[in-house]
DNA sequence: TCCTACGATGGACCTAATCCAAGTCAAGAA
DNA sequence: TTCTTGACTTGGATTAGGTCCATCGTAGGA
C-alpha cells in the first residue's frame, strides 16, 4: 500500500499524518469499510482526526481513482481500495458481508443495441446477492438448528 | 395499475385513500421516483398525506414484492413499480436518468464456482452506467474530446 | 349503526454526509 | 535553519433521507 502513498505524493498530494493514516487503513483485499469505520480505525492511531477530514480524504481518493465507492444496500457507502483490478461484488443479503469477485466476460456485451437508448456506456456494476455459508446455515431451519436461538 | 389495487385488496390489504394514491402515483414504465417525489405527487391529490405514511406504504409494497427498491447512487432510494418483469437499470452518470433495460443471458451464469465463496446466490443486480444522449452532447464541448489534461 | 384493530399523523429523533470559519502545518524559498 | 503561505484540518452547525412512536382516525366486518 506504500506505493499508493508514493503515487499520491507523485500527484502533488500534500502528505499529512491524517491522509497517511486514512490511506493505510484502506489496505488489503476484500476491504470495504464505511467512512465511519475508517474514521474509527484511523482514530486508533491518530485520536484527534476529525470525521470531516476522513470524508474529505476519502472523497479525494475516490476522485483520483485510487479507491472505489460502493453502496450495496442504500445505507452508508463503503470504500474499496481494490480500484486497479476490475471486479464486481458479492454481497450476503443477511449479514452484509462483501467479497470482490471476477465474473467471466464483459457484462457490457450483454446489453443489445436496441436496449441502449442512445447512451454512451462506460461500465456495468454487478452486485451478486445471496447468502454466505454462515448465514445460509443460520437462516435455513434445516435440521439440528445449531444451538444459537435468539 | 388498477390490477395492482386488486391484488393488494386480494392480499387482505386494508384500502385507504392514502394507499390508493401512493399506488397510483407509482404507475407506468421507467418510473423511478424517490420517496420524497412520491410524497410530493401524492400530496397534490391528498394534501394532508404524511411522509411517514408514504414510507410505510412504500415499505409494504416492497415487502409484498409489488415494487422494487433501487439505489443507483448513494443518495435517496428509488421505487420501481416494474417488479413483475425482470430487468436491470441503465443510469446516466451526469443527470441521473434511469431506464429499465433487458440484457440477454443470465448474469448469474457469469460467476464461476471458484468465485462464489460458498454463497447461495439469489440474483444479480446490474447497473449500466454512461451518458444519456442529451448529457453526452452537453458534456463534450464539440470535438477535441479533452484527452487527459491532468 | 357500532366497534375495534389496523392505519395515518406529525413531530421527535437518528444516521450519514456536507459545509464553514478559524486555526494549523507541510514543504518550498531564502 | 527559519520564514511564508496556501493547502489542510478541526469541530460544530447544518442538511438530507429515513425511522420511531404516542395518539387520533377510519375501513370494513358483525
Amino acid at each position: 500500500m506504500s506505493d499508493l502513498l508514493e503515487r499520491l505524493r507523485g500527484r502533488g498530494w500534500r502528505m499529512t499524518s491524517q491522509r497517511r493514516v486514512v490511506a493505510e487503513v484502506l489496505a488489503g483485499d476484500h476491504v470495504h469499510l464505511t467512512a465511519d469505520e475508517v474514521h474509527g480505525r484511523a482514530a486508533q492511531r491518530l485520536p484527534e482526526i476529525s470525521r470531516a477530514t476522513v470524508y474529505n480524504t476519502l472523497g479525494e481518493l475516490v476522485s483520483l481513482g485510487e479507491v472505489l465507492e460502493v453502496s450495496t444496500d442504500g445505507r452508508a457507502k463503503r470504500y474499496d481500495p481494490n480500484a486497479h483490478h476490475p471486479h464486481q461484488h458479492l454481497v450476503c443479503s443477511h449479514c452484509g458481508t462483501i467479497r470482490d469477485v471476477h465474473p467471466v466476460g464483459d457484462p457490457l456485451d450483454d446489453l443489445p443495441d436496441g436496449e441502449r437508448f442512445g447512451f454512451t456506456l462506460a461500465r456495468a456494476d454487478v452486485t451478486y446477492r445471496g447468502l454466505c455459508p454462515a448465514c445460509a446455515q443460520d437462516v435455513s431451519p434445516g435440521r439440528v438448528p445449531s444451538g444459537n436461538e435468539s
